[in-house]
DNA sequence: TAAATGACTAACA
DNA sequence: GTGTTAGCCATTT
């Protein structure tokens, strides 16, 4: 079932390798609620989205409903060059992903949203 | 058809 | 800094 989750998974494909974005940043610019954006990360086809440069808005990676903090996500995300803090918090002034640019919209064959 | 479920967030105390 | 609360809404059952 296609839904709102593809434009998600498009978006989240668009973040470049050593930047990261919040689970409310996609949610904006996909037209739906944060909790969407961590629910589709949760189903995500992890073979074709780069779900572990989606973290929340404090920086932090989250922690599943299982309990468990997903350590390959952070080994991931070093990888790239994304740095955490001795509390393991990126430092979104420097990480975050600036949104995809006009052209990007156009090439998705996606309407920009519209805040 | 109705209820439950979240990898969330902003705004408070 | 730490809670708590309300809002969120597509998807799943």
């Amino acid at each position: 079932m296609l839904g709102v989750y593809q434009r998600i998974y498009t978006l989240v494909m668009g973040v470049p390798r050593g930047k990261v974005a919040t689970y409310g940043q996609i949610a904006k610019l996909a037209g739906c609620s944060a909790r969407q954006a961590g629910y589709a990360m949760a189903v995500a086809p992890t073979d074709t989205v780069p779900w572990h440069r989606v973290i929340n808005s404090r920086g932090q990676i989250s922690i599943r409903s299982d309990g468990l903090i997903d350590a390959e996500q952070q080994r991931l995300l070093d990888n790239e060059g994304i740095q955490f803090d001795s509390k393991g918090r990126v430092d979104l002034i420097r990480f975050q992903w600036q949104g995809p640019d006009q052209s990007w919209w156009a090439d998705q064959m996606l309407d920009p949203p519209l805040i």
